[in-house]
DNA sequence: ATTATAACAATAATAATTACTATTATCGAA
DNA sequence: TTCGATAATAGTAATTATTATTGTTATAAT
């Protein structure tokens, strides 16, 4: 059974807020804001809870931190190899692929994982000019 | 410049020969057999190096260890939610995606990771009679 | 209000990986 | 073929990210 806490409420609301992935210690800067004592851990332990509930998402991106997504929505996010910057990308789920993947396989494919890499709109040369 | 070294060689040997996408650890246990004082250190330097070089290739699961390909040419993974292994799936490069990604998006798309996950043939439940 | 227990803060522990340091191996040049 | 510069090594310590433990507090059902 799971009880109602504010820390976490918290988190999901900041999660709510951005669009920009924050990792798990952005979450914990901004929370103790209003709950100085709060706990990484606290923090750590409501991402699992809140993303086994589906009510965040976790990216892991390979280097670094896991970053954390509050829109649950499926949608597929973009890397920045320059600045580092996690995009979301509005495009349409590619459901096709997971076909594509099992014709040639015989075990049973659920779905994909699958983000992009780049450089984002800020850190193209021709951007330069423009700051 | 990069000088020749044994170990490395060893590790790349190693990883060419298997196809169960191992661990660092797992590269480390099987060195060791012929490097007994090989430091897990020097595997995970070299693994990073030879990713460098583009003649092996790192994949990161985000659950657990990191694993790691001898084969470097271009292709996708599928990961049994069951029993946990990486598996190699025979399909062609879908480059099409990132001019998908790219239509609605400012920046430069240069490529993408995707990795599919389900269960592989030995966990799927009809399979079980078979054992 | 009482009570069971989920969630907490604080902290320790773990897992995976990277960094440091003194020694050894590689390799081009003398 | 030795010499010297330095890349790579082994051994170890440190770091990073995350999970577990423990005693206390908050939540919510009775």
């Amino acid at each position: 059974m799971i009880k109602y806490s504010r820390q976490r409420e918290r988190i999901k609301d900041f999660l709510a807020d951005r669009y920009d992935h924050p990792t798990a210690e952005t979450v914990y800067m901004s929370v103790k804001k209003d709950f100085p004592n709060i706990s990484l851990g606290t923090v750590y332990r409501n991402l699992s809870l809140l993303e086994e509930l589906g009510e965040i998402q976790k990216i892991s991106t390979g280097i670094g931190p896991d970053r954390f997504d509050g829109n649950a929505a499926p949608h597929y996010h973009f890397f920045c190899t320059e600045c580092g910057a996690v995009l979301d990308l509005k495009m349409e789920s590619m459901e096709h692929i997971d076909q594509l993947a099992e014709s040639q396989f015989d075990g049973e494919v659920q779905g994909h994982v699958a983000y992009f890499f780049g450089k984002c709109a800020n850190c193209l040369p021709e951007k330069k000019f423009k700051n």
